[in-house]
DNA sequence: TATTGTTATACTCTATAACTATA
DNA sequence: TATAGTTATAGAGTATAACAATA
């Protein structure tokens, strides 16, 4: 069953800085019934955001982290007019020969009515075909055609250019160590 | 603006190996028209799928992280009916009382038509109401009601501890790194 | 009986335009 | 003129049910 569906948690860098949650008062456990921790009717104004608990919890760095490189991704493959999920079809396609729809749905996550269209697209565009399974005649396989493989080893070795110029700034073994914590993380 | 819609690029476990691929003959950069990597309409099948190209980019490692963790975060809400984005903001108008819903929309990637409906659905149950803004009369501060207070107060550690258990197969030094590896990458 | 691919459809999430009241 | 909140609505993404053909 799909994991997705997790919309919005994370975006714009949030300032540091404790003005609010500190002029609230660092909210007791004790259980008080009075005094609130904002008098009756008080208004008051923030000045600076405080994220504190939300950015000291590891799934809203990751998702940051991750959507940090969802924007390479994305802006990458706008250059050949794909989305994120298109173009990982394509590479799937084009490392799997004959691949049903089926396993790209397992692999993408993607269910099999919504799969439908995305294949249509993208043969339909010229970049893949579909054949008759081998061994499953309920199946077709798909196939990369010769447009479809030169897109494909276009945008692969570009998106690996992208990806590791926008973490220059880490080290090589800062690199490594991160891709092995974050497999460690779902693996 | 928004750096979302970013769908499925990821999802379950992949399998390694090398079957598809390698049949297929790694795909060379030469160009030569003939033969096509699955000749002329040769039909194969893929018993295990070669994920391998996907698996070598951090972007996917750090969905895949990120969707793991979020998994964590849903279940963990689920107990409280609340959406990652509901508890973000039921935590951070905690943590801001008088917050404001633009601001909001800032912290959490949500656009302001979308937010209103959000933002009514929270106070309908109790959790948070309006009041008006000390200097901007356009404006409405958000704040927690006491209910609203003690839900905040008891998800967040328990989303805390389930974090921390779930990434209790990292050593501590490991949980460290990894947080200041995340934050690396979207600083 | 179970599975692949498919259609139709509903629901949720995200985005755009435009209006009002206030700054 | 610009901004906060709001309404209405469009669009994309994701979900379930059901069917035909095949296993």
């Amino acid at each position: 069953m799909p994991a997705h569906k997790t919309a919005a948690t994370v975006s714009k860098p949030a300032r540091t800085g404790r003005s609010a949650r500190a002029k609230a008062g660092a909210v007791p456990h004790t259980t008080q019934p009075e005094p609130l921790a904002e008098a009756a009717s008080e208004a008051v104004a923030v000045d600076q955001v405080d994220a504190s608990f939300l950015e000291s919890l590891l799934g809203y760095n990751a998702r940051r982290a991750s959507l940090s490189l969802v924007g390479v991704f994305v802006k990458c493959m706008e250059g050949f007019d794909l989305k994120i999920v298109e173009f990982s079809l394509l590479s799937l396609v084009g490392g799997n020969p004959g691949i049903t729809a089926r396993q790209l749905c397992q692999q993408l996550d993607v269910l099999p009515p919504n799969m439908v269209g995305m294949i249509e697209a993208l043969a339909r565009r010229g970049f893949l075909e579909r054949r008759p399974h081998p061994r499953d005649g309920r199946a077709m396989g798909l196939y990369l055609t010769t447009v479809g493989r030169e897109l494909v080893e276009t945008a692969e070795p570009q998106l690996k250019a992208s990806e590791l110029a926008s973490v220059q700034h880490l080290s090589a073994q800062e690199q490594t160590q991160l891709m092995t914590l974050l497999q460690k993380l779902y693996r």
